[in-house]
DNA sequence: ATTAAAATCTTTCCAGTGTAAAGATAATCC
DNA sequence: GGATTATCTTTACACTGGAAAGATTTTAAT
């Protein structure tokens, strides 16, 4: 009983493959011929499918980015209508994902080993960030064009969230706080969030006076 | 006229061989043979100085962590004594220090090919992140026990200026900001630096009242 | 000063990586 | 059914980090 010389499937099984490899063993052991081997096929076979490394790796990070897209879309619809608690619930849903698949995430943030001029992963990116200055309840039809005050609210929310994010996956923030009796990660964590994220000039939760 | 045996100040050499590199071309180039290369010595002689390859990246990020830590406490001194001059300054040095030298900063959060057990790094870098939660004119011998409070403001800073930074080093911020017309990315850098270093339940600047 | 020891660097070797090229096998198209 | 195309394997090459052993220089000991 040998292998069929066609597997099938094997464009998913190497993505598969690959996050396996990712989320066990790390950034460092995710290559082009370790997927393979996991994926019981020859070194080369990839290649067929992604073209180089960054390809596949591409791929991944594109899927990626579309769950935590679709993360973030249940993480608030579950939060309720008021700009506060969706913007709340946008930042932990970030951290969420990036302390749940902590490879996956530094993959999507590697932009040396990706391949950005790829279709699928611009666009899963661009659909992932583009939640960063949607506060609305409803998702617009027509996008309206950015005034710069919404896109300065959006990239400091942005960034504070992927800093504690990326801080809390490299181990610094840890790291750091090991060092500082009593302190419970967790609720640092989320104090920082609630900090961080308060839209001062926005409306404030609740209805009108 | 052949090279003398010993190099002399082979482990210096190494440490700017490396930086070198990893500034004109990129931390995948960073390798530890070329960097022996652009030294002029063999494959072979860094592993005597520094044992293996983290061993090599891990002074170098040590160093990076000296230079910034120096950087921000000379923009800090010039801002002067007024809590968020302080903090904005501190802020204004981190993203400087990651944008002046991107490849450094991505190898100095880049944990798995770090050896954070080094005694040089965790120094360094203890050293530099001690200033984020020191706003302070003056340091003091004390170093107090850090209360809840300030920890949060510390990471909530740290965490929106590194993700900034972060952001900006790969890429993402620059690719998200050129879709909006009309915006100036060092304006955007300058208004969120200011917009989320507000201390707010820490004393305004000035005097009391 | 002479010799032993230690430090520094080179050479050689091995397992692993990504990628290109050429061949083998299976599916598809006409 | 035969040709074409897609898929996968085999082979080969240049590169990497690291181990091991040898060559050379410096240092230490007597």
């Amino acid at each position: 009983m040998k292998q069929p010389y066609h597997h099938g499937a094997l464009r998913a099984a190497l993505l598969d493959a690959a996050e396996t490899i990712l989320e066990d063993k790390g950034i460092t052991a995710l290559t082009l011929r370790a997927a393979a081997r996991q994926a019981g096929v020859s070194h080369a076979a990839p290649a067929h499918h992604f073209g180089d490394l960054a390809g596949l790796l591409s791929e991944l990070a594109a899927s990626g980015f579309v769950r935590l897209r679709e993360q973030i879309l249940a993480e608030r619809k579950a939060a309720g209508s008021s700009p506060r608690a969706r913007i709340l619930a946008l930042g932990r849903a970030y951290v969420r994902f990036a302390r749940k698949s902590p490879g996956l995430f530094q993959l999507m943030f590697r932009s040396e080993r990706l391949d950005w001029s790829s279709a699928t992963l611009s666009t899963a990116g661009a659909s992932a960030f583009a939640l960063l200055t949607q506060t609305d309840a409803e998702i617009p039809l027509h996008v309206p064009a950015l005034d710069s005050e919404t896109l300065t609210a959006a990239t400091a929310r942005w960034s504070l969230m992927h800093g504690l994010s990326t801080l809390l996956v490299d181990g610094r923030l840890a790291a750091m706080s090991e060092k500082v009796p009593g302190v419970n990660l967790e609720q640092l964590i989320e104090e920082v969030l609630t900090r961080g994220l308060s839209p001062e000039d926005e409306a404030s939760d609740g209805a009108a006076p």
